[in-house]
Order: C-alpha cells, then sequence, then structure tokens
DNA sequence: TTGTTTATGTATCCTCAGATACCGACTTAG
DNA sequence: CTAAGTCGGTATCTGAGGATACATAAACAA
C-alpha cells in the first residue's frame, strides 16, 4: 500500500536509519495519511487545529505567517523529504502556528501526532527507533535555532561578521574559507541589509583583516576577528 | 536511596505528571549521578564531552559561554528544578557548548543520557513516559526559541514593541494589560536599550495608541498598534 | 555574438536607536 | 529621619547601518 512512498520516506531525516523493510511495516502501523496538492493550495492554515506531523515526498511549499497587519511573510521553503510541524506535534500547542501552502503540485505524508507514541498494542520494536529519530530531530532544530538566537543577539555588523566567520573557519579548520551562502542568503541569515555587510565586509578588508572575493574568504588576521566579534 | 531527592525532583517537569512511587522506581533503574557543588565551582566546562542531562535539585547556577575574546557572558540562570543540557541529550553534539558554574551551593542530579531512551531489559513502563515528557519538554525549548527569533527578527523599536504588546492582548483578552516584565527586562527580552524603549513607549502614548503607567497598559488603538508591528 | 538576468561592490543620504547623563518617585535599611 | 538603592522617564549627542540608486562583472539564453 505504501510501496510507492516508500524511496521518499527513507531519505526523511525522521526515518534515517531504519530498514526498508521495517520502515513498510511502521507505515501499515501508523496509517499515515497520504494527500496531494495543486500549486497555491492550502495544505494547513495557521490556526487550524494541529493533528499531525508532515512530511514532503514530492514538490515544494512555502511555510508563512501572517502578521497583525495581514501581511504574509514566507518564514521557510521546504523541499522534498523536508518534515514540517514536527515541533509542535509534542508541545501543548493544539493549533498551527503558520500556514503551508503548495508552490507546486505536492504530495505530503501526515503522520498522526498519537500514533507516534502511542499505544501500538504489540509495542513494535521500532517504535523506540523512531521516537529516538524524533528526539534527534526536535533536538537538532533546537540547537540550530540556538545558534540563530546568538547570531541575532549581536549587535554591531562587525560582531555578526566575525562570528560568522570564525564558525566557518573553525568548521573547516582552514584560513581559506569557501562560505555556503551568497551575499543575500548571508545578510539575510545575519539579518542585516545586503549592501551595509558588503560595506562593512570591505572595510574589514581595507584593515587587511580579511580578503575576499565572491564566496571565497581568507582570513588574513585571526586574533583581529576574534576581538571585533566581541563587539 | 533517592528518596532524600524525591521531594525536587517530583517538581521538575521531566518529571511531571508521574507518581512518586514511579519515580523512585524510575530513579533506581536510571542510576543518576548526584554531585554537590561549592560556590563559583564548575559543573560543567564548555568543551567538555557530554553525557548527561543535568538537574538542579538545590542552589543556582549560571550559563555562560565564552567568545572568542574570552570574555564570559551569562546566557542563563537555573534555579532550583530547573533542567540543563536537555537540548544536547539526543542531538549529535558530543561536547559541552557552554559552561554551567555554581552560584552558590548546589545539588545537582546527573541523567546519563544513553540511559534515557537506553536498554532497560525490562523495557520499564515508565520510560515511556519520561521519553514523552523529553519530548514534551524539548519541543517546548524549540517552540520558545522559535518566538525569540521572531521577536529578533523584528528590526524596528515599533514593531517590536506593539508585536509584544499585541501578544500580552490576545494571551489576556482585555486591552488593559498587566506586563510581566519591567522595563529592564523587557528592553532585555527584545534585545533593545531601555531609554530607547521608553522614549518609544512615550512617543505612542502621545500618538493616543497606548497609555501606561508603569507595567499597567492600555491599548487605545488596535488597529493602529497592528499597524505599526508590520514596521 | 548580443541581449538579458543575476550577483556583487560602492556612493549618498538620512533616520533610528544607542550611549550617557540626569531627574524625580519610591523603597528599604540604618 | 536621612541615606542609599532601584526603577522609570527624558534630553542631547552621535554614529551605525538602512534605503536607494547605480556600476560592474559574471552567467546565461537566444
Amino acid at each position: 500500500m505504501f510501496e510507492k512512498y516508500l524511496e521518499e520516506v527513507s531519505k526523511t531525516s525522521l526515518f534515517q536509519g531504519i530498514e526498508r523493510v521495517d520502515i513498510l511495516a511502521m507505515l501499515n502501523c501508523l496509517k499515515p495519511r497520504v494527500c496531494s496538492y495543486n500549486r497555491n493550495d492550502y495544505i494547513v492554515t495557521g490556526g487550524d487545529p494541529y493533528e499531525s506531523v508532515g512530511i514532503v515526498l514530492k514538490g515544494a511549499a512555502t511555510v508563512s505567517k501572517e502578521n497583525a497587519e495581514g501581511n504574509r511573510i514566507v518564514m521557510t521553503l521546504l523541499k522534498q523529504g523536508d518534515i514540517f510541524g514536527e515541533i509542535i506535534a509534542f508541545s501543548s500547542q493544539m493549533n498551527w502556528p503558520a500556514t503551508v501552502q503548495a508552490q507546486e503540485t505536492c504530495v505530503v505524508l501526515f503522520l498522526p501526532r498519537g500514533k507516534i507514541v502511542g499505544e501500538c498494542d504489540r509495542m513494535c520494536s521500532w517504535h523506540r527507533t523512531l521516537i529516538q529519530n524524533f528526539l534527534r530531530v526536535i533536538s537538532e532544530r533546537a540547537m540550530m535555532l540556538n545558534k540563530k538566537v546568538e547570531y541575532l543577539t549581536i549587535k554591531s555588523m562587525r560582531g555578526k561578521i566575525s562570528t560568522y566567520l570564525l564558525e566557518q573557519y573553525r568548521r573547516e579548520g582552514d584560513v581559506n574559507i569557501t562560505l555556503p551562502l551568497n551575499r543575500n542568503e548571508l545578510s539575510d541569515f545575519l539579518n542585516v541589509s545586503r549592501p551595509s555587510m558588503s560595506r562593512e565586509m570591505s572595510k574589514m578588508k581595507d584593515e587587511g583583516i580579511i580578503d575576499f572575493h565572491f564566496t571565497a574568504v581568507k582570513i588574513r588576521n585571526i586574533e583581529g576577528l576574534k576581538h571585533m566579534s566581541a563587539l
């Protein structure tokens, strides 16, 4: 029954490390609902009662939120294999805090919140694996959010850029960094305007702290950078 | 063996909704380590290998982080009953990202990460409850962080204040709001300076959008407020 | 090739909010 | 009672960074 979705489901972070056969058994036990949507269809609407975690099996969708004024603001893009609503599933929140809308033809699989920890009479062995995966996914999301908060809390332009570069440096272990984001994405991530960011980066280049050409950045003065990150 | 800690443990969010007798059984099965610390002792140090979730049974502690410069920045205060490191437990992170230091004489209980989902041969029934609680706690933390990100992402003073007031309004369902934070705490939460916030609030008072006296705030023009929250 | 689009750097202008200092109203300790 | 501390509002000054517009340069399509 769920064979045709097996390929996609197995790639999902939620089902990582679980054998294909087991996934199939799990799906048959969890009895998820699978729905198709056309471009611009609402997959879930903010305020709706929450009951399932969603998995995008096919297509792409946007997560957006309306502010009090009524303007819609896109918060994330969901691609094939992404999951949504996983944070809400186990919190006390009863309604969707955001709207998910199909950006193109979409197939979405819904895992009912109750079934996940639920009273599976056979207490199937892989329930534990699934729950562990849930814990991992949610924890990682929380870690990510935590890091984002750290960045957003930094007040100065320099501080943000320096902290970001130092983190990339630590990750790559080399003063020659290749940024994973272009200027637009980076300025967006740091929550600043692109020209302002460019301006500051150029200043830092003039001061001999860094050098760069597009996404290739070289740290010329690490101590200086560390100094700046405290601003 | 763990009787003397029972009182404190049962108040913890992790053990919420679990019977005293069961908690005792759980503790005997989980075999947590309990340690005491004096003022200023390091409970965990950033970079140390991570292995347990901590629960503050007695006393208070600070969570801090060092930036590249070497300055220590306090991130949170932990009080009796608070837990720490719960987000890390199930992520792939292998080390403590921050330092926890005793602010006064402290007693801390450590639940080994492995034991929580672990291979309890009897697969004790309350394992599931504990894991569910973990899921709830971590999800709620993620939701909280998500909200924090939303606030930090708002760029203008007005936007922050308006959004905050509207949220309080929604929560209380009344245009007469009693702020749960004083000015210092509020400006801190919104990540702005107190005088700037006061200045803007006064402007909004002049414009007839709100009225306030200390923590008592009255919304005079909701539509106006909603309008501002989009800035 | 040439035209078109997209990514990046740069200059100008000007506003918003941070820093700092100070005042007055209350509270608490002695 | 005075003295010291806390909390909130206000004034002034200043600068960091946003908005906008434009100039290259690269990428890509026709």
